[in-house]
DNA sequence: TGGGGTTAT
DNA sequence: ATAACCC
């Protein structure tokens, strides 16, 4: 929240014009009585005390679990989720055998001969079953924020004060907590930190009995006062169990990280930078000194960072609420000619085309990506995006028009501008996205709103576009 | 490494 | 449009 606490308000600014979907709750809100913390700068409720609670949910290797769902046969052998040659995710009966995530199938076949594999390039099931989670999530509360597919953070403060404002002071001595604490460390039922936690994870066994009747799902559930510690603690019992955080742990949780690059938000390219420094484990981080990362990273990663490194992060949980894009991708071994590529981008495009008419907001933008083969070279994309056409954003609901043919003329097009197509080529992905997505517009002729409302077919008669000028020009 | 996603610059 | 991050 720190680039909208000058506004003091909940959501931060760009996010709280997005859709309420998929269902008709509010996906965003204001916190009753905000205030901006003079330490962390932040908009917080009201109440006994700043400190939030916030539990991460995360699945057990869930692309295998939709799998055996589908097919209860699966169930009790070792089952592996294939993508080309890879085996991305695995039961853990599977795992028991040797087999690992993201292992080459050869190997793992080596490992464990009666391995069963099932080819999970598709991810229409795992999509939706990702989406049905964090929609039950959202019941709770609706503030829940997805990451990936299997991940969820939701923001438990609120219904725990909720909760607390309900119980008597006679229950107090028998409060318990549900799951594992880290550490074992004994809770203090006059702690009002200690008590406020154990209702968060009383809270999270509900959510994962929930998942677990409504669903068939199981996970863990780690409850902490920020994002960061919730999600480290939840992956401490594994599979199907929770723990909590106690706030006196949080330094031997964070120290428990053996190498920096364990650290959520601190990626690849991060890492390198600051091994080249000499940082390698979370106490380096702590004590080099601030100005000279500053000056290597630059200010924003730097303090970021190296807070992370202290256990601190105050970002908030944002709501997710629906995609902000949509893609389909191919990977393959080779594709070098026009044609080809033609295909590839014709199949992408209709899978995408389902996918959007059934969320029911419209595209304005469309962009192309690929990736050159390159010996030994490490990942590198390129894309090219445009608006799509208003005639065409009309007709994308629409069943019986033909909007594939006009769409496959302005992918080529920024395919070709991309691809030198006179000279030799060697692609390895390619990759449709619609993004840029409006809501229809529901406003009614004559009201405010509808003179507010961003002009969907209309021809604007302003000198402004909302679209950013950087979008490759196709011309008909 | 796959087939997705997000935000910041 | 790219680069970083996440799964």
């Amino acid at each position: 929240v720190a680039h909208s606490a000058e506004a003091g308000v909940w959501p931060p600014p760009g996010r709280e014009k997005r859709a309420p979907w998929p269902h008709s709750e509010p996906r965003t809100r204001r916190i009753c009585c905000g205030l901006v913390s003079p330490v962390q700068d932040q908009v917080v409720p009201t109440g006994s005390s700043f400190s939030r609670i916030i539990v991460h949910v995360d699945l057990d290797c869930f692309y295998a679990q939709v799998e055996m769902i589908t097919n209860p046969e699966l169930q009790g052998k070792p089952l592996g989720v294939q993508q080309k040659y890879l085996v991305v995710t695995c039961n853990y009966e599977a795992r028991k055998l040797g087999v690992k995530k993201l292992m080459n199938v050869r190997d793992a076949k080596e490992k464990c001969p009666q391995l069963v594999l099932v080819n999970g390039e598709d991810l229409t099931r795992y999509r939706e079953m990702s989406y049905k989670v964090t929609e039950l999530l959202e019941e709770f509360s609706p503030v829940v924020e997805r990451l990936g597919f299997d991940e969820n953070f939701v923001d438990l403060t609120e219904m725990v004060e909720k909760r607390l404002q309900q119980f008597q002071s006679s229950e107090l001595s028998a409060m318990t907590v549900s799951g594992h604490v880290y550490n074992n460390q004994p809770v203090d039922l006059h702690d009002i930190l200690h008590i406020r936690l154990l209702v968060g994870s009383q809270i999270a066994a509900e959510m994962r009995e929930a998942m677990h009747n409504q669903l068939g799902l199981t996970g863990c559930a780690g409850v902490a006062s920020n994002k960061l510690l919730a999600k480290l603690v939840s992956g401490i019992f594994k599979p199907n169990q929770q723990t909590v955080l106690l706030p006196e742990s949080s330094r031997d949780l964070i120290h428990s990280l053996n190498h920096i690059k364990e650290m959520p938000g601190i990626g690849y390219k991060t890492t390198k930078r600051l091994e080249a420094l000499g940082i390698s484990s979370v106490h380096d981080l702590q004590n080099f000194p601030s100005k000279m990362l500053e000056k290597e990273l630059g200010i924003s990663v730097a303090q970021r960072i190296q807070k992370l490194s202290f256990g601190e992060d105050n970002s908030p949980v944002m709501p997710s609420g629906p995609p902000q894009s949509f893609s389909e991708e191919d990977s393959f071994k080779k594709c070098s000619s026009e044609v080809e590529a033609k295909n590839k981008i014709e199949e992408l495009l209709a899978s995408l085309l389902n996918r959007v008419c059934q969320d029911g907001r419209k595209p304005h933008t469309i962009r192309l990506i690929i990736r050159r083969y390159s010996s030994e070279k490490h990942y590198s994309r390129e894309s090219r995006q445009c608006p799509i056409p208003s005639h065409i954003i009309q007709k994308l609901g629409t069943g019986n028009c033909d909007v594939m043919t006009p769409m496959v003329d302005i992918l080529m097009k920024l395919f070709r501008n991309m691809v030198n197509v006179k000279m030799p080529f060697h692609l390895t992905l390619l990759s449709v996205c619609f993004c840029n997505l409006k809501t229809i517009n529901t406003a009614k002729k004559g009201t405010i709103d509808y003179y507010l409302a961003p002009s969907l077919s209309t021809t604007s008669h302003s000198g402004k576009r909302s679209f950013k000028m950087k979008d490759t020009h196709i011309e008909d």
